[in-house]
RNA sequence: GGGCCAUUAGCUCAAUUGGCAGAGCAACGGACUCUUAAUCCGCAGGUUGAAGGUUCGAUUCCUUCAUGGCCCA
């Protein structure tokens, strides 16, 4: 029983304290890691330690222990691998090997002595001191078959990290690729940027908010769905190219591609087009997929995915076409959309804009079918308040969305400029939203008034961080790629 | 929101038609001087997610609830 095991392992700390040890004791120095160890000194042979002794003093977490009689193996975990340290009795202070007694499987340790080859060949630290410097009271899940309940995983996110490596992989290169990013991003003369999480007025998004209030001013605030206006308040005050890296909240429902809250990068650049951004984002993930990966293709859930420039281009209309089956001549037609998208099972067609319907249309047919990386181009102008319109089609606006491996992972447009249009956007936004559209944007008088100073040209794009890892590295969930998602309260 | 599935020892999983709730690992006691999931001997560990119902008898059948997963909307 579990509160069996925890009493015993108590009582071990209990005996520790008795010898005078302390079983949480911080006065333990480290000077070499398992994985520079194993770097340098894998493949030698022990008579090259017996020539010459090199001394080390290693500390991690035992995850095994193997023992002998007079010989005991310990596999040791730190940050960087794993060493074992390996201890004959004969060559240990005879209260290093009583210390054994106390010793379990999931303790930190810290133990000092001359590397050594064992008779398999291993690399190990010939321990001539040891000491437990944290007692550890529960128990490791079982060493094979590892920890494997979902629920446990994502509620207790260390123990899963304990024993899992493949999940501290994840996230290491979780941080690889915020890492790269921002060196891309530096590189070419991008500011980074904080920008307000609390807002009295939320948009750049379409998305339901968290509400909040602040006490002391005694005001309704919103989590941010986006950092989308802030950031172009900073083109307008001369900031030319700004990104910022951060958490986003939308208050909407969980799935394996949805966190309320979630990192997004969201980057602007003045003088630019959606176009120059396609090629920027070309060169972003190609060379990020190379980066990690040393190849720019990779294999995601069954598919192999190329990153290679340039990607597929695809217009809204035309993926209705290809995908949904609307003749051309049809892709503006109400009565021809709405079949099709009764023929999808979109709900609530009839009640939709033209616009919201060709989107409704064009998801339901085409957006599990773009797996490689695709520039979908040219939307319709009720779904993008904040794009600029196309020049010779005022119908539609310069906006890509990127899909890849049937996910949609960046949005991207060239910034409107027009305060006045910008304006019109709004009214045509709260319409929606008395029409009932609870994803609608409120009016923004600030941004509009923002814009009135003049606003550079612009183009702005928006990556789910998130998303990308999840693409990166394979995983199924966004919740395998989000240290602590949210979960109900245990029971 | 709807459908399906799961929940049994610390972990990973069994349990025949409704008939004494089991194994491996971990723990505990012991053997063993080179292991890599060490091996061997011994021993112990359970409110079968919760509540209720049917039954002589429920891990098993029924109802409700909780948590999680998958699919659909």
């Amino acid at each position: 029983m579990e509160d069996t095991i925890i009493a015993q392992r108590r009582a071990k700390a209990e005996a520790m304290r008795e010898k005078g040890l302390h079983p949480y004791a911080n006065d333990f120095r480290v000077t070499h890691m398992a994985g520079a160890l194993h770097a340098e000194h894998d493949g030698a042979t022990e008579a090259d330690f017996e020539e010459r002794r090199i001394d080390v003093a290693i500390a991690g977490r035992v995850m095994a222990v193997r023992s002998f009689g007079r010989v005991v193996f310990l596999a040791v975990d730190d940050r960087s691998g794993r060493i074992q340290v390996t201890l004959f009795k004969k060559q240990v202070p005879a209260e290093v090997w009583e210390l054994l007694k106390l010793l379990d499987v999931g303790d930190l340790i810290g133990a000092e002595g001359p590397l050594m080859v064992t008779r398999k060949g291993e690399l190990s630290v010939k321990a001539e001191q040891l000491r437990i410097i944290t007692k550890s009271l529960r128990p490791l899940p079982e060493k094979w078959a590892g920890l494997t309940d979902v629920s446990t995983r994502y509620r207790q996110r260390y123990v899963d990290l304990i024993v899992n490596a493949d999940v501290r992989e994840t996230f290491r290169k979780r941080a690889e690729i915020v890492r790269y990013i921002r060196r891309f991003l530096d590189d070419r003369d991008y500011l980074e940027v904080e920008t307000p999480m609390l807002q009295p007025i939320y948009g750049g998004a379409s998305a339901r908010p968290f509400k909040t209030h602040h006490n002391a001013l005694d005001m309704q605030l919103y989590l941010r769905i986006a950092p989308e206006l802030n950031l172009k308040r900073l083109v307008v005050g001369g900031l030319h190219r700004v990104y910022e890296i951060n958490r986003c909240f939308r208050n909407e429902g969980v799935s394996t591609r949805h966190n309320p809250e979630f990192t997004m990068l969201e980057f602007y650049e003045a003088f630019a087009t959606y176009e120059d951004l396609m090629r920027l984002t070309e060169e972003l993930l190609s060379g990020l997929c190379e980066h990690l990966h040393g190849t720019a293709e990779i294999e995601v859930e069954g598919h192999q995915i190329s990153f290679a420039a340039p990607f597929r281009r695809l217009s809204i209309y035309d993926g209705i076409v290809e995908y949904a089956g609307v003749p051309r001549e049809q892709v503006t037609d109400r009565a021809a959309l709405l079949e099709a998208a009764e023929r999808l099972g979109v709900k609530k067609a009839d009640t939709l804009p033209l616009g919201y319907l060709q989107m409704e249309v064009f998801e339901a047919a085409a957006e599990e079918a773009l797996i490689q990386p695709t520039f979908v181009t040219d939307f319709p102008l009720e779904v993008s308040p904040l794009s600029r319109k196309k020049d010779g089609d005022p119908t539609l606006v310069d906006r890509f969305e990127l899909y890849i491996a049937g996910r949609e992972l960046a949005n991207a447009f060239s910034e409107l400029n027009d305060p006045d249009d910008q304006r019109r956007r709004f009214e045509a936004q709260v319409a929606q939203r008395a029409a009932g559209n609870e994803e609608a944007h409120p009016m923004d008088e600030d941004y509009v008034r923002a814009l009135e100073y003049g606003m550079p040209p612009a183009a702005g794009q928006g990556i789910g961080i998130d998303r990308l890892t999840m693409l990166m590295t394979d995983s199924a969930s966004i919740r395998d790629v989000i240290f602590f998602p949210l979960m109900r309260p245990e029971a």
